[in-house]
DNA sequence: AGTTTGACAGTAT
DNA sequence: GATACTGCCAAAC
């Protein structure tokens, strides 16, 4: 299983409503310093498999990866619909979205699931 | 096998 | 504070 697969796994458990960053899911996967290669996966990742990508953002909370959501603000309105909140434009509220896959027990299952 | 490329993060200035 | 710079490393080519 490569990288970009186990990003792929940890992407699809982020909750509804909840957001992420990229260095969250690197350490989460026991690569803290490989934000960036979560980024590039994503970038990378399967348009069939229904990822809630938009779930990912930026560590300060702005929608870097909105340019690959088609329209501009599609991004934004996926994260809206679920009911996340923004503090301007761009930027979601952090403070109460944000979800550390570390602290998520079904990511530990991932892990040992794949040690089996 | 060497180079390039990022949807980043942390530190320094 | 906002930029600028630097470290990062998996894949594609």
């Amino acid at each position: 299983m490569t990288f970009a697969e186990r990003v792929y796994e940890v992407t699809a458990l982020i909750p509804e409503g909840h957001v992420t960053s990229y260095g969250a899911i690197a350490r989460a996967l026991g690569a803290p310093r490989s934000a960036r290669m979560v980024g590039w996966a994503l970038n990378n990742s399967p348009h069939d498999r229904d990822l809630p990508a938009h779930r990912v953002v930026n560590r300060v909370g702005i929608l870097t990866g909105a340019i690959h959501f088609g329209p501009p603000d599609e991004m934004r309105h996926r994260l809206e619909v679920e009911g996340v909140t923004f503090i301007d434009e761009i930027t979601v509220d952090m403070k109460a979205h944000f979800w550390d896959p570390a602290d998520d027990p079904r990511v530990d299952e991932f892990f040992q699931f794949l040690e089996s």
